[in-house]
RNA sequence: GCGCCCGUAGCUCAGCCGGAUAGAGUAGCACACUCCGAAUGUGAAGGUCGUAGGUUCAAGUCCUAUCGGGCGCGCCA
């Protein structure tokens, strides 16, 4: 596609002496409102260097450039020039870039197969997966697969929460009071049981705490029987998380956890020691920081055992080593901003260079109208119990409107659970926020419904336009026909969407693609009502199919980035 | 006490590297289905952008202070 930004610089230097090609692609922007322009260069920052008032520059700048055929109009509104691009050029550049690259409109090749890692999701074994996990699942998943759209080679890792004394004190809690059907039957659920019956427990049995203990030491050690039913908790419990992980449609290529690196840490305390960057302190082994204006890190407690910072030390090494990372990039929770800052420092102070290239993505966090949730206090919602109760609401709705009930099952799935999605990568990530019942079951204005509705609408449309009128559109159309203020409105948004991509993908953001397309789905359903797309004018038929089409790709790219799917009828 | 983040319409949120009259959705109000799918569209209403200073031709955006909320700050992860 012609990069227009681009292309009126280059044509505004031609006209103005003095000012740098790039000086002018900085000062280009987007009116505020459309029917002021496409683009718009405000001429204040020009009258130092021309010594003229602004708006006489830009009428001078307007009347220079108004012949060119780029444009349709120039106009000069105070300090301002305004342009209006050929809509008829414009209009045939975008939709037939969007109709023909189809499901890869929007995709790009900068990221030259170089492999970047996301670390996502990463749930406790043996806890409940709740809606606070939502936000590292999904925001995580969809940051990767907007990586794998710019062209990067993607190793999605689940770094399971699967080690430390807590295993001891299920095995402790499994032996005393568990059987095996109960595990089996309902893993999270028991296992959790056992966990909490074990802290009552050991209020009165203090003993339990230092059987938990050894028993955890076996583990680590390797012993059999302690091996194999931490082997088997973990199983148990990564079928269930996986039930949840099909219903969202996310999938990860690792799912090694802190376990597996519970025997890779002593090499990175000596290298710390070797490299003088380790003190003693209270039985403690720490590394200052002062100097970076960064609390002290913990490396080992004064019994000697490790923690999570060594962890993440050795984690990321091994994944330096195994997959040599382009960029390295962990998607938890913004509570963990101190301690990324305190390790990703100290992989610098080990002379990393590439300690730079992991990065923390960090996101607020969900609470409940009663408070923070709390898994001991039984003040949680289950993330499956909301995308099932989507899926019901969507169910309903399907049956209420009694559209194409074909496969009602796998539409309501798609639709629940895309709502429950959608609606979590709306804002930006780092803003906490209150779980709403009411908000997750919205399905009207800003919603996934909404936009998938869109979609499926725009699929129908294509259905009563026949395969002969699209195919017709796909060898060529007459954009004459698609000029109007709503159809040159949407096309606006669809040129913009492989920029949207990158942007997202700069600031790891996937809410900038949500909130896109839900700007091409309002600018497609205006265009809708604007404008009869199927008319008897042939010609105008295709055209106007050719933009449907445009459009509907792009929103089902968009939400594929989200993680979404896109259903032809719901 | 120190550090980081957030504060924009009743509610949930956008606002590109500082640029024109601060925009959506939602709730409430008024409309539009004999018409390509009303999970839709249109209109009106709703704002001292937490507060006070400062920088600038220009501040929701940058700087300083302050208030409110969240998170974190050596033996959890």
């Amino acid at each position: 596609m012609i990069n227009y930004r681009e292309k009126i610089a280059d044509v505004l230097t031609h006209h103005m002496e003095g000012i740098s090609f790039e000086e002018v692609l900085d000062m280009i922007e987007k009116p505020a409102d459309p029917k002021m322009g496409d683009y718009a260069l405000p001429c204040f920052k020009l009258a130092r260097v021309l010594r003229k008032a602004p708006p006489m520059i830009a009428k001078g700048i307007a009347e220079s450039i108004e012949d060119e055929h780029l444009f349709e109009k120039v106009e000069a509104v105070n300090a301002y020039v305004n342009m209006f691009v050929d809509r008829n050029d414009f209009a045939h550049e975008v939709v037939a870039e969007a109709i023909e690259k189809g499901d890869d409109f929007g995709r790009s090749d900068v990221g030259a197969h170089r492999k970047v890692i996301v670390e996502y999701s990463s749930p406790n074994i043996a806890k409940p997966f709740h809606i606070g996990h939502i936000r590292s699942t999904v925001i995580g998943s969809s940051i990767a697969n907007i990586y794998d759209f710019l062209g990067y080679d993607i190793v999605r890792i689940n770094h399971l929460g699967d080690y430390g004394t807590q295993f001891g004190k299920m095995i402790v809690a499994y032996r005393r009071w568990g059987n095996r059907e109960d595990v089996v039957r309902e893993p999270i659920k028991t296992l959790l049981e056992y966990y909490t019956r074990f802290h009552k427990e050991a209020e009165n049995d203090p003993t339990l705490e230092d059987e938990a203990r050894a028993t955890f030491t076996k583990l680590e050690h390797g012993e059999k029987e302690e091996m194999e039913l931490w082997q088997w908790f973990r199983e148990e419990s990564l079928k269930e998380f996986t039930r949840v992980y099909d219903m969202l449609g996310i999938a990860f290529d690792s799912y090694k956890g802190e376990s597996f690196y519970s025997d890779k840490m002593p090499r990175f305390v000596k290298e710390l020691e070797e490299k003088g960057l380790l003190e003693e302190d209270q039985g403690a082994k720490i590394v200052r920081l002062d100097e970076y204006d960064l609390p002290v890190a913990l490396i080992t407690k004064s019994d000697g055992s490790t923690l999570y910072i060594t962890r993440d030390i050795a984690a990321a090494v091994y994944r330096k080593e195994t997959y040599d990372f382009y960029k390295n990039i962990y998607v938890v929770a913004s509570q963990q901003n101190l301690h990324f800052q305190q390790w990703i420092q100290i992989l610098e102070m080990m002379g990393y260079p590439w300690a730079r290239d992991c990065v923390h993505v960090p996101f607020g966090l969900v609470s409940m109208e009663e408070g923070a949730m709390s898994t001991r206090e039984g003040r949680v919602i289950f993330l499956e119990d909301v995308l099932n109760r989507a899926v019901e609401k969507t169910r309903e709705i399907i049956r209420e409107k009694n559209v194409n009930t074909e496969n009602i099952e796998e539409t309501a799935a798609a639709v629940g659970i895309g709502a429950v999605i959608f609606n979590e990568l709306s804002n930006y990530r780092i803003k906490d926020y209150v779980f709403s019942w009411d908000h997750v079951l919205n399905f009207e204005g800003e919603t996934g419904p909404y936009v998938q509705y869109t979609h499926a609408r725009a699929c129908s449309i294509l259905r009563n336009a026949g395969e002969e009128v699209v195919a017709k559109a796909m060898k060529g159309f007459d954009s004459t026909y698609i000029t109007g203020d709503s159809a040159h409105e949407l096309e606006s948004l669809l040129y913009e969407f492989p920029d949207v991509v990158h942007e997202a993908g700069d600031k790891y953001e996937p809410s900038i693609v949500t909130r896109h397309i839900v700007d091409i789905a309002q600018a497609y359903n205006r265009f809708y009502h604007d404008e009869h797309i199927l008319t008897d004018n042939e010609d105008e038929k295709v055209a106007k199919v050719a933009l449907v089409m445009a459009a509907k790709n792009a929103i089902k790219n968009g939400l594929a980035l989200l993680g979404m799917e896109a259903p032809e009828r719901m």
